[in-house]
DNA sequence: GATATAAATGAACGTTCATTCACGTCAATG
DNA sequence: CATTGACGTGAATGAACGTTCATTTATATC
């Protein structure tokens, strides 16, 4: 997942493996130095502590979700597409970083006060970047919504569930459920889905 | 929230709330036995460990959910309006139950094994009772889904989300809240909504 | 009012936790 | 070749964990 072999790459990638099973709280330090197949002592060349590691697990994941999905967005685009190219790279994103969804979703309250600051930010960005999508569309009067900010939400929250049952070795194929999910995520803002060209 | 102020339901009441606030591995004994005014060691008079806490919490929101959403679930409607109803009271009991539901969403890797088979089915058919909903109006053609146990699994993480942000003290109602999903998810299956008459 | 049962106490148990530290190793640098 | 600094080890630290237990206190039963 990460880039790279050193040891600080390793034990970010198995403290995001462990944090996404079993929750911050739940892994210890000698879980993750056995994984990278270290001593617990040995971590702490690297990290200062153990909530460094799931503060930079976390903004790792929050600069590349930005990066992905937000950064892309064509602001030329009317409501509709734009959305439906939110939703599509948003989607995907959650689909190949499954336990980077699970843990932004999780551990926000392990965080502690320094460092969920500035995911908290990140994090309302992210909401507000959707929530003006359907702001506009709600002004043009395509969506149907109520109310852009729990739209919004529940569009988020509905996405974010793809990882808690989603598994590559599963029936479907990660492109049969991207589709499935910008259906329903455009129709609950009322706006039409049609199914793509058959390739 | 639970009837009676025996022992027994304070330690239930104080540890669904620091559940839902921590997560069951943040959350220690003596912090349980502390809001209740009480020893950690008294705790045992009650319930044999902390697991069993958490199984009890956690059954006894299932049963009443099940309760609320699922029993009063009437055969004879059309799917449309049997969803409507699904939704709606599923919605209304999140809102006033978000604690439970927040707990059951996020602590499902909590569970030990044992506890874990039996929730894990009860969850299941209130999963698979929405399934079977979505799948009478695929079939009558009123809903636009292509995966039908997909979207079931959609609807059900748009609805857990409220819980995340919803506060009583908050500037919405419920009832305008639970309008606003109740909207969402009836559209995400393509099923046309229509505001409720005015009162 | 004596007795049985339930509930609460306060201290302790062994274990695990995150973190620290003195010390070894070894490749890169001057 | 000597030195440095980054990295890893293995043992140790004190604190916190879930749980146990002998004992005391409260409540109900006869």
């Amino acid at each position: 997942m990460t880039t790279g072999h050193t040891t600080k790459n390793l034990i970010r990638d198995a403290a995001r493996s462990l944090f996404a099973e079993h929750g911050y709280n739940g892994v210890s330090m000698r879980e993750i130095a056995q994984d990278v197949g270290k001593h617990p002592g040995g971590i702490y060349n690297h990290f200062p502590n153990k909530q460094a590691i799931l503060v930079d697990v976390m903004q790792e994941n929050l600069s590349r979700s930005h990066e992905a999905v937000i950064a892309p967005l064509n602001d030329d685009l009317d409501p509709s597409h734009r959305l439906e190219q939110f939703v599509r790279s948003h989607v995907r994103y959650n689909i190949a970083n499954s336990d980077d969804i699970f843990i932004a979703y999780m551990e926000l309250r392990s965080l502690e006060p320094d460092g969920a600051a500035h995911i908290l930010k990140e994090r309302k960005d992210y909401e507000s970047a959707l929530r003006s999508i359907l702001r506009d569309g709600q002004n043009a009067g395509v969506f149907k919504i109520s109310d852009p900010a729990i739209h919004a939400r529940s569009v988020l929250s509905m996405l974010a569930g793809v990882t808690v049952w989603f598994r590559q070795s599963g029936p479907q194929t990660p492109t049969d459920v991207v589709e499935c999910y910008v259906q329903a995520a455009l129709q609950s803002v009322g706006a039409t889905y049609s199914t793509p060209p058959e390739r």
